[in-house]
RNA sequence: CGGGACGUAGCCUAGCGGCUAAGGCGCCAGCUUUGGGAGCUGGAUAUCGGGGGUUCGAAUCCCCCCGUCCCGACCA
């Protein structure tokens, strides 16, 4: 098997390359900027999704299914929407061996077909709230794309919803955005900050669009999920009235929240290391491997005492994976597990048969502990719980070590390095390509007046934007704009992202 | 969409105008081994990314196209 991994101080975009492609969880297809799930790269959406689900599903939500084929025009009724989508649309102009007298938009998103379904559902008060979810592919015609992260197709779930008041979209924005922060916290051991998005990075269509960011381990913000306020924009592009408790007609208040296939690289891009994936243990395929160590006199013994310690932890309601192939060495199948990360590896060779014990191994630390077969279900538990819990305190320490406050435009300057760049290993060795960015910066936190201009020159000379304005920090917003000292409107986070 | 690098077996690489395209890893068979990527023997696998051109002769030189990666522009 390849044992190629591309450490991360040498250049940060091959080693996750590296990690996707050898740990097997994903592979380049045919067709420009798509990508194929491979198995094990599923079952981590899988699980994501399922978890996922079960929470939208906990908060009142139903799922439903649209087309994937959307009339142009649809598009087009709202100004913004279409304006801010229409480059990376793939359009269908042929079918069935004629030309269409429409041409049909892959969706990119769903909004248009779905307000123009909700037009005929919803006539009344009694109507509302309604409150949809879909899990579907778009496809967003991109010109760059990266594995994961953004693809042309890519797999999501979008929720859809509508609602009498502009105060109850709003509280469901909220609440959306509240699910996915302990979503990402506390299934993918992500933590991220909740906030708004400043207007030039809003969803096209919205008044206001919330994110969580997170932190990947090259200091880039990564964009993990979406909750949008449309206000009445939808409602009264695809003319949605309902008559109101007073008998008036209104239109409805909706929002829109989604959440993509990228957080799977997100997951990837932050717990991972140099000797391949590291898995949060609610998102393994396998939570336990156990490795078997026998030589050819004592195989049948070795295999049986490790059968028990496979079946103790199957009784216990582990994901386990039992290795008996007899070809490769133990050295071999530790490396080849820990690539594919495994969180937990139990080694059972004769030395353990005979004491009654195993070696148990921690993906995320390496620690090394003598476990009785007794105890093992017990501390099988212990630990991948316990490594629930760091992974996010380790992700959470790595990425508060690289905030910080800024007051001036010098400051953020000095932060994030000038137009610096480095080149990265490979090129100093006298190798390959041009430099790519260093992880210099990470997360800046300061206040800021609210203007475009500002956002713009930041973006023009550092390549820094807002990520967002965390909604638990605008309280005593006093003081002056980072960038240009005019009076403060916002507290903001800024960074590279991706 | 612009700039750069690259494309030879599943993967990595050699060959850079001349005979039957070479090696390592992996794969298959057998033997042997197994506590951090074992060893021996035998075997299979290549329209040299695609098309066109130059030439007596092209993996090798030229042109066009396609793809991947990096940088930029664009973008959630």
């Amino acid at each position: 098997m390849a044992d190629k991994i591309t450490p991360r101080s040498v250049d940060y975009s091959q080693w996750y390359i590296d990690i996707v492609l050898n740990a097997k969880l994903a592979d380049y297809s045919p067709v420009k900027g798509c990508m194929v799930i491979r198995p094990r790269g599923f079952a981590i959406w899988e699980r994501l999704r399922d978890e996922l689900d079960r929470r939208f599903k906990e908060t009142g939500h139903q799922n439903a299914y649209f087309p994937m084929f959307i009339p142009m025009s649809f598009l087009e009724k709202e100004a913004e929407h279409v304006e801010g989508f229409s480059p990376e649309l793939a359009v269908v102009t042929h079918a069935g061996g004629e030309e269409l007298d429409e041409p049909l938009v892959v969706r990119p998103t769903s909004e248009t077909i779905i307000w123009s379904k909700y037009r005929d559902w919803i006539q009344s008060w009694r109507d509302l709230p309604l409150l949809y979810n879909q899990w579907a592919n778009v496809v967003r015609w991109e010109k760059r794309t990266r594995l994961f992260l953004r693809t042309t197709e890519f797999l999501w779930q979008e929720g859809h919803t509508a609602h009498e008041t502009q105060e109850e979209a709003e509280a469901e924005t909220a609440t959306m955005l509240e699910v996915y922060r302990r979503f990402a916290e506390e299934y993918l051991c992500l933590p991220v900050i909740a906030g708004r998005k400043s207007d030039a990075e809003k969803f096209a269509g919205a008044v206001a669009t919330y994110s969580i960011e997170a932190m990947m381990q090259d200091k880039k913000a990564l964009q993990a999920g979406t909750s949008h306020f449309l206000g009445q924009n939808f409602a009264k592009a695809f003319d949605v009235q309902f008559q109101t408790r007073d008998g008036q007609l209104d239109h409805v208040w909706a929002t829109s929240w989604g959440a993509s296939t990228r957080l799977v690289g997100a997951i990837i891009m932050t717990h991972s290391d140099d000797k391949g994936l590291v898995l949060p243990p609610s998102l393994a395929q396998e939570e336990v491997v156990v490795i078997p160590i026998f030589k050819n006199d004592n195989k049948a013994t070795v295999l049986e005492y490790a059968n028990r310690v496979v079946q103790s932890l199957k009784a216990s309601g582990r994901r386990v994976a039992f290795d008996t192939d007899d070809s490769n060495t133990p050295g071999w199948k530790f490396a080849e597990w820990e690539m594919r990360g495994v969180p937990l590896r139990v080694e059972a060779g004769p030395k353990d048969a005979a004491n009654g014990t195993v070696v148990m191994v921690r993906r995320d630390t390496g620690e090394k502990s003598f476990v009785s077969i007794d105890d093992i279900a017990a501390v099988a538990a212990t630990t991948l719980a316990t490594m629930q819990k760091d992974l996010l305190e380790k992700a959470r320490a790595f990425r508060d070590a690289n905030t910080r406050d800024v007051v001036s435009y010098t400051d953020l300057l000095e932060f994030y390095g000038k137009e610096k760049k480095a080149k990265p290993q490979a090129a100093i060795d006298g190798e390959s390509h041009e430099g790519t960015a260093e992880a210099t910066g990470g997360y800046a936190r300061g206040l800021w007046c609210g203007s475009r201009e500002c956002e713009a020159k930041l973006k023009a000379d550092l390549k820094v934007t807002i990520r967002n304005m965390p909604s638990d920090q605008q309280d005593h917003v006093e003081g002056v704009c980072c960038l240009c000292g005019a009076p403060a409107r916002h507290r903001a986070i800024f960074a590279r992202s991706y």
